[in-house]
DNA sequence: GTGTCAGTTGGCAGA
DNA sequence: ATCTGCCAACTGACA
């Protein structure tokens, strides 16, 4: 150990990573190893991830995601020690362990990224409260999102862009966003005293660790479509980057919801996680379409990147915006209780082909296409089961590399037309929708094997195939592969009806709820609480 | 208040 | 193949 460095009591700053795991365009990351004491003399840098081993109470995740987390800890460790540190994994919770690294470490500055999230700013409330009893210095970034969601609303005269039109207008009218930073390509050398380069304390978690804490049985991982960290980050983006012609011409709506690859950039999860910067993408965007035409939002690709902002900005700042009552923006729908329905959703059991190899892929990739969304979202909730959104809200949590608070109750109010979108009578079919992109179900059969043999006139919709087809396909439908859970041309209708219902009693509970507002000015604070049901 | 218009991505029949 | 109108009719933004 350096004496002098130990007299001078190895003065420390940390950096928190939880999401935001990347080096580049990390803001938070580089003020927390240039900054200097008293005396001008830099900290020494610990970089942390906190992981916590009771998560699974916590958050919903399966094991493709804790898979990726750790890939994307295992590239951050390799990338920090190349610039001569490395990155620290703490076991604990947040609130338990920084009292006791605030001592040991004799830590002056912790830097993070600002996080909206509601659970995220209750924890970092709490740890900013510990780290002022400790006479410890917070700096917490926005650099998850390409806009501070803050400046959006006051850009907005202090509410909330309702519309993703009006988010448009609302960012176009502000300054030019951030420019991303670069990683280092080396840290000052005071920060990089350490003498727990090896210890194994630190060390990120083997993937069987990992799984088998959480009550994973890692043989049965499926293989690694999409494998996390920065370093992967970045070569997909500039792999499809190089297509600039693909770039200029993208439109969601024409992308392929069930092509075998990827008909969209596969991004997402590494936005989720952070290991790409919004920021980073958007300019990069920027500068491979130059000056040449290009598709425009909604439906270009950094019209990608504006949906994910707008449902950030409007997650930010609307109470309860996970949960249908108590959110005030979110139609009160009276679904069912179907456990038997759900769960033939959940595993891909419900009888209808494309709606299961949705779901199937799901599970075993955690990535499906956003259309896809779509459909499976439409069927469990207006379109045919009728169960409420926040059920799939829940599986896509657990299942998705890319689940995301903010965007994943924004999308599931979307398509169960709860909130934003409002065209209800607009009904997906679980037959019809796939059909348009891929006529012959192969997509289905590679998802449902057990129908591979079916002929392309009965692939999705295998009930309706004579008994003999059934039986030479053999795959018979009620024995191999489950019957309709619901009959669609019967139930879609009824559930159209419905949901016209639950908008009129919606809203006269809205109006009902202003004018109580009004005469009982005293308690304003009831207006956002559950309205009454009115008939 | 009232009217008009647009809204990332519906399905279907008929031309 | 692509376009049209129809189905029955939603909301928020804006004039």
């Amino acid at each position: 150990m350096d004496k002098n460095n130990a007299d001078a009591g190895h003065e420390t700053t940390v950096h928190w990573f939880r999401k935001g795991m990347r080096l580049h365009d990390n803001p938070a990351f580089r003020l927390s190893y240039e900054a200097k004491n008293g005396s001008g003399k830099h900290y020494e840098l610990k970089p942390i991830y906190i992981l916590d081993p009771y998560f699974r109470k916590y958050i919903r995740a399966g094991a493709n995601r804790w898979r990726f987390l750790q890939q994307s800890l295992v590239d951050l460790d390799i990338t920090l020690r190349q610039l001569g540190t490395r990155l620290y994994v703490i076991r604990g919770l947040p609130h338990e362990v920084f009292p006791d690294l605030f001592v040991k470490w004799n830590v002056k500055l912790l830097t993070f990224e600002l996080d909206t999230e509601p659970y995220a700013r209750e924890r970092d409330n709490q740890v900013e409260q510990l780290a002022r009893k400790h006479g410890v210095k917070v700096e917490q970034k926005v650099s998850h999102t390409i806009y501070n969601t803050e400046l959006v609303l006051r850009a907005n005269g202090g509410s909330v862009p309702m519309t993703y039109q009006k988010f448009v207008s609302v960012v176009g009218s502000m300054p030019a966003p951030r420019r991303p930073i670069p990683a280092p390509d080396m840290l000052p050398s005071e920060c990089l005293i350490d003498d727990d380069l090896n210890n194994p304390e630190f060390d990120v978690p083997t993937l069987d660790e990992l799984l088998t804490l959480k009550g994973f049985n890692p043989t049965e991982l499926k293989p690694c479509l999409y494998p996390g960290g920065e370093k992967e980050a970045l070569r997909r983006l500039e792999e499809y980057m190089k297509n600039k012609t693909w770039v200029c011409k993208f439109e969601k709506p024409n992308t392929s919801p069930n092509s075998l690859k990827p008909s969209t950039t596969v991004l997402s999860p590494y936005m989720k996680f952070g290991c790409l910067s919004a920021s980073h993408f958007f300019y990069r965007l920027k500068e491979v379409i130059g000056n040449s035409p290009h598709s425009k939002p909604p439906v270009s690709l950094i019209g990608q990147l504006y949906w994910r902002e707008f449902y950030y900005t409007v997650g930010a700042s609307t109470p309860n915006f996970d949960k249908m009552v108590g959110n005030s923006i979110c139609c009160q729908v009276p679904w069912d209780n179907n456990p038997e329905a759900l769960e033939a959703w959940t595993n891909g059991k419900t009888g209808y082909p494309f709606i299961d190899a949705i779901m199937r892929q799901l599970r075993d990739e955690g990535w499906i296409h956003h259309l896809a969304r779509h459909a499976v979202a439409c069927f469990l909730t207006r379109g045919d089961l009728w169960i409420s959104w926040e059920k799939g809200l829940a599986v896509f949590e657990e299942l998705l590399l890319d689940a995301d608070w903010s965007m994943n109750a924004g999308n599931w109010m979307w398509l169960s037309a709860s909130a934003f979108f409002h065209q209800f009578f607009r009904v997906y079919s679980p037959v019809a929708f796939g059909k348009k992109t891929d006529k012959s179900g192969d997509y289905i059969r590679k998802y449902i094997p057990e129908l591979a043999k079916y002929p392309d006139q009965y692939i999705y919709e295998p009930w309706s195939a004579p008994k003999s087809i059934q039986e030479r396909a053999g795959c018979v439908v009620g024995v191999h592969y489950p019957k309709r859970v619901v009959v669609h041309e019967d139930v879609y209708k009824n559930n159209i009806t419905k949901m016209s219902l639950a908008y009129k009693s919606t809203k006269a509970g809205k109006s009902s709820n202003s004018k109580k507002s009004r005469d009982m000015s005293s308690s304003p604070d009831k207006k956002n609480i559950k309205k009454p049901k009115l008939k």
